[in-house]
DNA sequence: TCGAGGAATTGCGCTGGCGCAAAGACGGGG
DNA sequence: CCCCGTCTTTGCGCCAGCGCAATTCCTCGA
């Protein structure tokens, strides 16, 4: 009964994968994971992979990344703790549609996809949770695509920086800091541009005080601006 | 005993959400739905509005779109018979993201979301069948998302026509005829690109015969050039 | 402290694709 | 059968953003 998994189950009830359950249900849940440690720049898989797990990261910070036939690579998605990865290879295809990086030290709670199925189906509403989870991920996805589809550079970049800052952004004393080491050439593939596009649209923002950044370090000083050029509002003079 | 919602179970068993449920629990999802019809240019619901119905279409054709606020439309995705859809509303928020509109007379199966959670939870495959479908259609729209983010104009509309055929394609003597009426501006916002470009690029293919549109009706002669053009792969002569 | 290798910036030229406008093709309704 | 409205094509001009190259800036290791 001192399972030393046990304490796990602090990180499961963080994950909103495992929100509504029984203690007794986190319990069984918790011993039969496997608790799975990845150092900065390593990765937990890569693309194409034929693996079968499902993860919830407990801590760090993980960068999701698909790169083309033709080596252009494109950033997904960015996540922190609490949130559910390999989803799609777990529960859909056996392949990675993308390579999982850790981009600081991580750390993630790991079922293999015969193990997720059973506690689904001994525990359903596990597996509402996964299809709420999903269905929310797929319709930022088309809000995505459609964004891509329709909007000029700079909206999609303050875009993802709006996005970047309401998963790891850290309020401090004179705007949100981005707790994420981020390259222009990460902007880049984050909002489908080249790295110098991304570089202009942020020197560009830093001459008006919009952002400033250090090294790899992005600092939003004034968010209601960026949301201004998001939403393409006409631009407020000070 | 001879309920006549019975019969939907004929639909039922084409789609692959119920794959693999027994005889008398189809049975039980039978007498639970609603069939709905939608005549032609009809819509099963319109974006924004707060619903949550499941559907399973059992006849026609459906056409998602989102439109922004600045009005420009976006055609996420055409399904066919079998295809569930609603699902983003039905099982995540509580908003469609998306219009469906009916392209030609169609018909659905539908559920309430509070019945098809219960049915969930009452079937654990049920809700796995759809984990698996979300999660495929999570990684379409990624690998469309870094299509939009990567690749030229001519390489989408391409892929676009590509999975239509895959879709909604009849084998006819000369070639693949799309099922579904498809205007010039339809393309475009399947491909991410404009009304005027999408003509150039359908005009380029006809002369070169690869494809024959004739009214909004499309048909593929010649798959495996669209498929080169698709994949980049140096243009074959003849 | 210095040197080397990356990352970022910025000037410059180019072009893919946008968007307007005008003309043409088509089809449905009266 | 013809007219009107809608869809399509195509010429043309333009510009957002790409991509190269040269320079500067940082960082990290020795």
């Amino acid at each position: 009964m001192d399972d030393p998994k046990l304490k796990y189950i602090a990180y499961l009830e963080g994950s909103y994968l495992f929100h509504g359950l029984e203690r007794e249900v986190l319990e069984e849940i918790a011993r039969e994971a496997r608790l799975r440690r990845v150092q900065a720049g390593a990765y937990f898989f890569h693309q194409g992979d034929p693996a079968a797990v499902l993860y919830v990261l407990s801590e760090g910070r993980v960068k999701f990344t698909q790169v083309t036939p033709e080596g252009h690579s494109v950033l997904l998605r960015v996540i922190g703790p609490g949130e559910m990865f390999g989803t799609v290879a777990a529960l859909g295809d056996a392949q990675h549609p993308a390579s999982g990086e850790a981009a600081v030290p991580s750390a993630a709670l790991a079922w293999n996809s015969a193990t997720i199925r059973r506690l689904m189906e001994r525990h359903p509403r596990l597996a509402l949770n996964a299809l709420r989870f999903l269905a929310e991920r797929l319709a930022e996805f088309q809000d995505r695509y459609r964004e891509l589809a329709t909007q000029r550079v700079e909206r999609r970049v303050a875009h993802a920086l709006l996005r970047l800052m309401r998963k790891v952004g850290l309020a401090v004393g004179d705007g949100v800091i981005i707790d994420l080491a981020m390259s222009r050439q990460d902007i880049a593939e984050m909002s489908g541009t080249t790295l110098f596009t991304a570089s202009r649209i942020m020197s560009g923002w830093e001459s008006r005080g919009i952002v400033r950044t250090e090294h790899a370090r992005i600092l939003v000083l004034k968010p209601e601006q960026l949301e201004a050029i998001a939403e393409d509002m006409p631009l407020l003079e000070e």
